[in-house]
DNA sequence: GTGAAAGCGCTAACAA
DNA sequence: TTGTTAGCGCTTTCAC
């Protein structure tokens, strides 16, 4: 900026000006400037600008990942949801900085806001960390969740509406018949347990009696839902449908069952949650519930920026729609 | 750090030195103000230290997007990728800032360089702007490139072995007993043209004719695998396998043409390009050619780091590998 | 071992 | 309309 001053015959006080649209600055200085600027390939440093003006236009996207099994960022959903992030934050001006920190460290997340690198953080997935997201809350961290809303939680969430979810899912299954429905998931996680909970719900409300059995544990991770199927299988549990708590659990499930001779939908019916791309090109086509992911984002990016202006946003709870394609065997419930 | 030396009582040099792990410092004082410094939370601040110390530890990676299209990062394979330089970034104590910029408008990019924000820049995928990749290197952006290597390329790209990718999954089709292979993509983009280019030398060594109407043209965005197949059938070319230039144009194919009443891989032997995480659970499972791509994120961090010290690596080539499963119906070849 | 002071690149109040 | 000056939070030379 120094050199440009000197070579413009002015201060650098006008070339700042000029830079930065004042209209304090002559309209033909302003033109000389700029000129001279784009011929340097100058662009003001923003490190420099932002410790002077205080501000900071930088959000921390956060995908945590679990450090006993150092996996990446493997499911689409995460992927959309960051490339819907990605597209909010660039709209509005924002710079996105990717960071991935094990999950049980997130404490670590607070710096980023503390440092002045970002000023404040979404997280995407809320996992088992519900205690740690609290107390960075408390220390007045400025976070987002992607996640559930849970009792006694300090954080502010955007989510998807799980129980209802879960529950247009299972009614859909019940409505081509199936009573034994098996479910697959981790319902450690809260997403996943409201989830559950819809498909009770909806099992209550069609008087038909649950079983501990059905419910199949499943981790989010590689291989766990084929682990999940051939579990299910050994306890000799009788099933006609499943409903499995991502796509991708779902796919693996559904290769899982074909590869023991079962066939999809005609012996077990399955749903999946997500509906990522590729449920509607696997085969069988992929019955599944819509989460609004671009909706997400943005919503996600608002809520940030309200509490970084001092409010206090609600957690938000985004609908989600069932999509009925061919795995499940049936006609929209 | 002022408040943190008032109450130590001591001077923000002393606080610097100490925070900093400068030998200099008494052991004691030392740890007095880190306890302090923990207890307020109070970490660095990152823009005044870079300021100050003229360094930056943020890379800007950057996933361009079709300005006519708005779509989000879809495919799996970037997501991978993005995934893996998070790590590879990460392990070398980098943070990544994510970018989405229009395609038509790379040169933006060289501003992320220029105004400080970013030491250098990783671009994934190069498309159809070599011309403006190379003005980028030109202006001594630094910049490195997933993609393939072009003649007459300043900028430094990272990328597999197209070529012997192309060959690998013809020779496999061919060993099959298929010779009428139609190739799936857009030869416009350099990897898919060296992809292509295995192809004919495949054709070529074994004596195979080759034959224009084969080449069925198709863009990586949602949709168009199906119109390409559509299109291909309307033309009545005759064809018992077909070679997508990447694993989601290879499933979206498939679907297309088994709704049409063709098996896979009886009528038509499939076999895609990634190996994407899905690729195993599809069905029929999915013949393919496998990028590297954990390796591909270090090594694209790798050379723009070297580029950054003032090296000039040169363009690297990974190899691929073919992964032989269900729908090429073969035995590996 | 520690403090005082200068300066990284920028902006804004104040003065001209 | 423009220039002068001070200072954002930090590090580091130089003095003590």
């Amino acid at each position: 900026m120094h050199d440009i001053a000197q070579m413009a015959g002015v201060s650098t006080s006008t070339v700042s000006r000029a830079l930065n649209q004042s209209s304090l600055v002559n309209e033909e200085t302003r033109q000389r400037i700029e000129r001279l600027a784009q011929s340097l390939n100058y662009s003001i440093n923003v490190g420099a600008r932002n410790l002077r003006l205080q501000q900071n236009r930088t959000v921390a996207v956060i995908v945590p990942f679990e450090s006993t099994a150092r996996q990446h960022v493997s499911d689409p959903f995460f992927v959309s949801m960051l490339g819907s992030l990605a597209d909010a934050l660039t709209d509005r001006g924002y710079d996105m900085l990717l960071s991935r920190i094990d999950a049980a460290r997130l404490d670590s997340a607070g710096e980023l806001a503390a440092s002045g690198r970002a000023l404040g953080v979404i997280l995407i997935g809320q996992w088992h960390q519900h205690e740690q997201l609290n107390s960075l809350a408390l220390r007045k961290v400025p976070i987002v969740v992607w996640g559930a809303q849970l009792p006694q939680q300090v954080y502010c969430t955007v989510g998807s509406d799980n129980i209802a979810g879960g529950t247009l899912a299972t009614e859909h299954l019940l409505a081509g018949g199936r009573r034994r429905i098996a479910f697959l998931g981790d319902v450690g996680l809260p997403e996943v347990s409201h989830r559950f909970e819809g498909y009770q719900r909806a099992l209550a409300r069609a008087q038909v009696p649950g079983d501990p059995a059905l419910l199949q544990h499943a981790a989010f991770v590689e291989g766990s839902a084929r682990g999940g199927i051939e579990d299910l299988l050994q306890r000799r549990v009788s099933f006609d449908a499943l409903f499995a708590s991502s796509d991708l659990l779902a796919m693996e499930a559904i290769s899982a069952l074909q590869d023991r001779g079962l066939r999809v939908p005609q012996d077990i019916a399955v749903v999946g949650f997500d509906d990522i791309t590729l449920a509607r090109y696997f085969r069988p086509t992929l019955t599944t519930v819509r989460q609004a992911i671009s909706n997400g984002g943005e919503a996600l990016v608002d809520a940030l920026l309200a509490i970084v202006s001092g409010q206090k946003p609600r957690p938000q709870v985004l609908p989600t729609e069932l999509i009925v394609r061919e795995s499940s065997g049936g006609q929209p419930g």
